[in-house]
Order: structure tokens, then C-alpha cells, then sequence
DNA sequence: GCTTTACCTCAAGTTCACTTGAGGTCGTAG
DNA sequence: CTACGACCTCAAGTGAACTTGAGGTAAAGC
């Protein structure tokens, strides 16, 4: 245990990236990462496996669905050896998120107090929300936004 | 319909919200919106529910489940004069939130193209990953964090 | 008078990201 | 030799946030 392991149990792939066993045995079945198996069909995963795992839940972590997580990391095929470049490349996508989420964030908060507050029933105006956003068409309703009825066409009352 | 309408029909909410009315009707199953009805057994919603959906998205799309939505909105009555100061206490967790996601969007941003590709295996020390913090508690694995099996406590390798 | 349109209810279905459970296989420790 | 712990598979269950569908009403337009 004190000798550095080559490769990991699913047990110590769990414990070390903080996610439960069948987490990993879910993500390898959806093909986010990857294992051998050894004599006794048990899982094995190389080290590198360590911080897919570790991407997968970091971009999780700022909404990013496993669907789109999947494209990316299918960008670095595993079990090659990947350079920053590589992973700044895959990755490129996430940055344009981040960008995009910590600015609506400022807003949101630097607005929060007065614009919760603030009375107005104008929601063209309201810094609150503009559901065109990129938040809101990234966001958490990242679900499908099935084309919002009317487009708030009409109705301008 | 050019004559500014006091109250609004399911319909018109939806539109001008850019929601479905379906999302409507369950937000008020929720009780996170209200109405009352016409003649016609037809929703009316007073144009103050129309700030409250944009509440409802513009905190889900930092990532607030429902339920914690609607203890922020039962802070505030429906149907109640609302000062400024009544939405700012309601609001409080959320800045608190806020301010915890953005410091780490930003983190994470900053540390991606460098991180990313640095080659660390050591998740204790990568910046991309650390299980404990405050993202990791709200964020989308928001879901139970059943308790991290083995609290990666042995296992050093 | 008929048909469309907008609404109604209630139950059931869907997607995502997992978790749980039943039943079985290894290999080591006592 | 048997017990135990860690692993295996596969199917089914879960919770959140909605959506879809079936079957029905009510007022407005032609």
C-alpha cells in the first residue's frame, strides 16, 4: 500500500476521487472513462483515470451535463499521453462557458438586492432575468428549452 | 390587449416569462406561484407573479433547486406590498451562494488551459478538484452527497 | 349552430445522474 | 475449510423538474 500503485481498484478509484463505486462502474458504462480487467474480472484503472474523474466532476460542478463532459474528454482519447495543449483545446468550449456563467453571476449579484427589490414589473429591463442569455440557454433549464411559446411576441400590454 | 392588463391568463404569463404553461401550472402545484380563478375556472395571475417565475429561473440557472426557491419565496407572502429591505433578507443565502460560485467559476477559469493539461495526478493539490468546497456542497452533485465513501482517508499510495 | 382556441384536471411518461438490490465470484485471513 | 471483504452483473428504483396525453369545458369567431 506504501509501494506507488500503477493502477487502481475501483475501491481506491472511489475513495481518492471522493465518488461512490458506482459512480465510477455508471461513468465507465456512459464511456467517460475507462478500465482493463485483471485475472479476476476486476476493474483496474490507470492513474490518469484520477483526473478524468476530477474533470468530469469540476465541470458538473459549474453545469456542464455528462453529454457535453463526454465530448471533450472523447477529444483526449484515453490512454494517450495528452499535453496541455490538448486539454486547452478540448477544453476550449468550457472556457467560453465560464466566461459567460461568472459574468451573469456579477450581474446577478451585484443586482440581486437592489433588482429583487426593486418593484419593477418590467421584465425587458430587469437585470434579474433576460431569458436569452447564455446562462439561460446553458443553465440548469438546460433541460430543453422546447422554444418558448410565443416568443413573447405579443402581449406587450 | 394594447389596454394594460391588470391581471394575466396562464397563456400570457407563459409567454411573457418564456416558460410553458405546463411549468406554470406545476410551479403553482409547488406553491411557488399563485392565482386565482375567473368565471371560467381560468387561472389569473397578478402581474407580481411574473417577477417571482423570473426569480424561479434566473436562481435556477445558478444552480437553486426548487426547494430551496421556495423557502426564499415563502419569505415573502404572496399578494404582499414588497419593500426592497423584505427582498433583501429573503435573498441573503443566495448572495452568499453567489459569491461562493463565482469565486470558484473564476478559479476555475483562470486555472483551466494551466491545470488542465499540467499532467497532475496529485488531486489533493489540483486546484480543478477539491471535493470539500463550497461548489462541490451546492453545486450539481447537489443531489446527496451520501458521504464520500472513505473519505479518501487511507489509500495514500 | 358549429368549430376553433384557450383553458381545465389528473395520471402517467421522460430525462438525467445516479443508487439500490439481488444474486454470484474471487482470494486472502483465521 | 469456511468466512469475509471486495469485487462482479444486471435490472430496477429514485428524485428533480418538467412534459405529454386523454378527456372535458367555455367563450368567441364564422
Amino acid at each position: 500500500m506504501s509501494a506507488i500503485a500503477k493502477d487502481l481498484s475501483v475501491g481506491a478509484m472511489a475513495a481518492r476521487a471522493g465518488v461512490a463505486v458506482s459512480t465510477l462502474h455508471y461513468y465507465e458504462a456512459e464511456g467517460l472513462i475507462s478500465s482493463w480487467r485483471n485475472s479476476a474480472n476486476h476493474r483496474r484503472y490507470d492513474r490518469r483515470e484520477l483526473r478524468r474523474v476530477a474533470i468530469i466532476r469540476a465541470a458538473q460542478s459549474v453545469g456542464v451535463p455528462l453529454s457535453e463532459i463526454r465530448i471533450v474528454l472523447d477529444a483526449v482519447p484515453p490512454n494517450s499521453v495528452v499535453t496541455a495543449a490538448d486539454w486547452a483545446r478540448a477544453a476550449e468550449p468550457w472556457a467560453a462557458r465560464l466566461d459567460a456563467q461568472i459574468e451573469t453571476l456579477q450581474r446577478l449579484r451585484k443586482q440581486m438586492t437592489s433588482c429583487i427589490g426593486c418593484g419593477c414589473l418590467s421584465l425587458e429591463t430587469c437585470p434579474l432575468y433576460n431569458p436569452r442569455d447564455t446562462l439561460a440557454a446553458n443553465g440548469p433549464g438546460a433541460r430543453r428549452w422546447n422554444g418558448a411559446p410565443e416568443e413573447r411576441s405579443t402581449l406587450e400590454s
